[in-house]
DNA sequence: ATGGTAGGACGCCTA
């Protein structure tokens, strides 16, 4: 049976509804992980959401920053809200779905971004990412009684060569920094988990899925990064069908500045 | 070499 997976840094679940319906009006995803709801749970708009076929919701926002949700159409069971780093941040949400009557865990993630300064010495809020990225480590493909997991999100890494537009000017810019790019590298092979979008397209075809709104023209200067990934336990490797990045949808009206990915697998 | 834009909430932090 078929099985899609998406996930999409929305900017503000609220401002940017308009957009998520026409998303899932348009690809029909299974199930919808969204980063940057920037929105308390009291607030969140789950009735227009249940209205356009998504009627099982999970989230864990709060006031202003951060917050994420994962919207299904087939019932979710919520596992866990993790609290990272002892900072009260919701930047975790596991659902349990299931696929071909076999369970699978969804872990959807908002990573810090950072700040500016790639030194963890002067900058509390780098130091805060590498140590969200250690804190990671304890997340594992294969634990639990699900028969598979996977893991989505704006990790706001991009870890190879490939997953920016250019390398070398970004060694110094937080996301592409080695202690960062390294640190997610041991984290997910560490874990057990495979990079699904890197598997289906790899280097050294360059994939972005974020586009600075600072840039004067984002597409004809093109000076994107892969900060938002899929990764998925072993058992989904051979099963995956496509991965697709909607790159057309940074050109859709008040975009966010990252776009949707999704996943489709074909379930035994 | 630097500043550029966006969202939430309403002075300024975060991305």
């Amino acid at each position: 049976m078929p099985l899609s997976i998406a996930t999409w840094n929305i900017n503000s679940v609220r401002l940017r509804l308009p957009l998520v319906a026409r998303f899932l009006a348009e690809q029909q995803p299974d199930a919808l992980c969204l980063q940057e709801t920037k929105c308390p749970d009291e607030l969140f708009p789950a009735e227009e959401i249940k209205a356009l076929g998504y009627e099982h919701i999970g989230f864990h926002g709060q006031k202003g920053y951060h917050g994420v949700a994962t919207l299904s159409k087939q019932p979710v069971e919520i596992v866990e809200k993790r609290e990272f780093c002892a900072k009260g941040d919701s930047r975790h949400l596991s659902v349990k779905i299931e696929a071909a009557g076999k369970p699978i865990l969804i872990h959807n993630f908002y990573v810090p971004a950072g700040g500016d300064e790639p030194d963890p010495d002067i900058n509390p809020k780098f130091r805060h990412k590498l140590d969200f990225i250690e804190e990671m480590r304890a997340v594992h493909a294969d634990t639990g009684d699900a028969a598979a997991s996977i893991l989505v999100g704006d990790l706001n890494i991009a870890p190879l060569e490939a997953d920016v537009w250019s390398h070398k000017q970004l060694l110094k810019v937080v996301s592409h920094t080695p202690v960062e790019t390294e640190g997610l590298e041991a984290m997910r092979t560490g874990g057990g988990w495979s990079d699904l979008m890197r598997l289906h397209t790899p280097p050294p075809e360059r994939l972005y899925t974020w586009w600075s709104y600072r840039a004067r023209d984002w597409a004809a200067s093109d000076r994107g990064r892969r900060l938002d990934h899929i990764w998925s336990s072993a058992s989904l490797e051979p099963v995956l069908r496509d991965i697709s990045i909607l790159k057309e949808a940074r050109g859709w009206e008040r975009p966010s500045d990252h776009v949707p990915v999704i996943a489709r697998f074909d379930i035994d």
